[in-house]
DNA sequence: CGTACGACCTGCCCGC
DNA sequence: TGCGGGCAGGTCGTAC
């Protein structure tokens, strides 16, 4: 499922039902998802308040009352997902927080690519998982002259460096085939090439995309749904992504959306469009 | 240094 | 119906 704005939702479903409250139990029933989990400091955990939750990239950051904060990161497949009493633990369940002795908050997460960590509030940003992300794509901070910066003398397609979270923090796969068809770029086009007008359209297109997407509550593909059940809608306003085959969106253009592989990943893009 | 590729997992969908 | 192959929203380590 999950990049920014699914994370980004997810997070503000979860600030609605958690934050403030008392975590009565955490239950661990899963032995390692990517990396190992660290059962004992994460049940020092159990009893305590959540003072704080917010999102960096792809992470979802819970601060406790001893400053103590969870770090969970959804992979490919993981979801949360609120449940009340009587719980029953679905195949694939983790993970769960219980509050009020009877509502759940659960992370699924089939393929097990997603983790769960726990780090003092002190060394959250020099922690493994944090320390080399790249900017926040919804700040100011990435601007055109930022974005001109990472991109000059880099010799890799424009694609596989926009999903490089070292750069940019939180792009995934579909945003980044959305956002590359939006601004007329080829995701072929090497990074370094990339003219004043380009670099400028991505960035404000990047943003644009992300926004609407949030807006849309993100996209709901094999079943993605938010913590209370609800569906996302921005799958129904993909130009590209998935869409191979199909006709061009750009009411000019009678090219069809081509479906090839970059950095082994499927990418989706119309070559009328977007230029090399 | 940058890039390319397989590995990590399971479920689902398609074709035979 | 059943099986096998290919595919999937992410990230990391290794090899060149």
């Amino acid at each position: 499922m999950p990049e920014l704005p699914e994370v980004e939702i997810t997070k503000n479903e979860l600030k609605k039902i958690l934050l403030n409250k008392h975590v009565d139990e955490i239950l661990i029933n899963t032995n390692s998802l990517r990396i190992p989990i660290k059962k004992r400091e994460i049940k020092q955990l159990e009893r305590l308040k959540v003072i704080h939750i917010s999102r960096r990239g792809k992470y979802i950051l819970i601060t406790f009352s001893n400053n103590y904060i969870l770090l969970i990161h959804l992979g490919m497949s993981g979801r949360i997902v609120f449940k009340k009493k009587p719980f029953i633990i679905n195949k694939h369940d983790h993970f769960a927080l219980v509050i009020n002795k009877k509502f759940f908050i659960i992370l699924n997460d089939p393929r097990k690519f997603g983790l769960v960590d726990v780090c003092y509030k002190e060394d959250l940003f020099n922690c493994y998982h944090l320390k080399y992300l790249g900017i926040e794509p919804l700040t100011n901070g990435f601007s055109f002259q930022y974005l001109k910066k990472i991109l000059s003398n880099r010799k890799s397609n424009i694609k596989n460096l926009l999903l490089n979270q070292r750069l940019i923090s939180g792009l995934g796969n579909i945003y980044v085939c959305e956002s590359l068809y939006e601004s007329n770029i080829s995701p072929f086009k090497i990074a370094k090439n990339l003219n004043k007008k380009q670099i400028s359209s991505l960035c404000l297109n990047i943003k644009k995309i992300l926004k609407i997407a949030i807006k849309s509550n993100g996209s709901s593909i094999s079943d993605f749904k938010l913590p209370s059940g609800l569906l996302g809608n921005f799958q129904n306003k993909f130009k590209v992504y998935n869409r191979e085959g199909k006709k061009c969106k750009n009411i000019k253009c009678k090219g069809k959306i081509t479906k090839t592989t970059i950095g082994g990943r499927p990418t989706y893009y119309c070559c009328n469009c977007q230029k090399m």
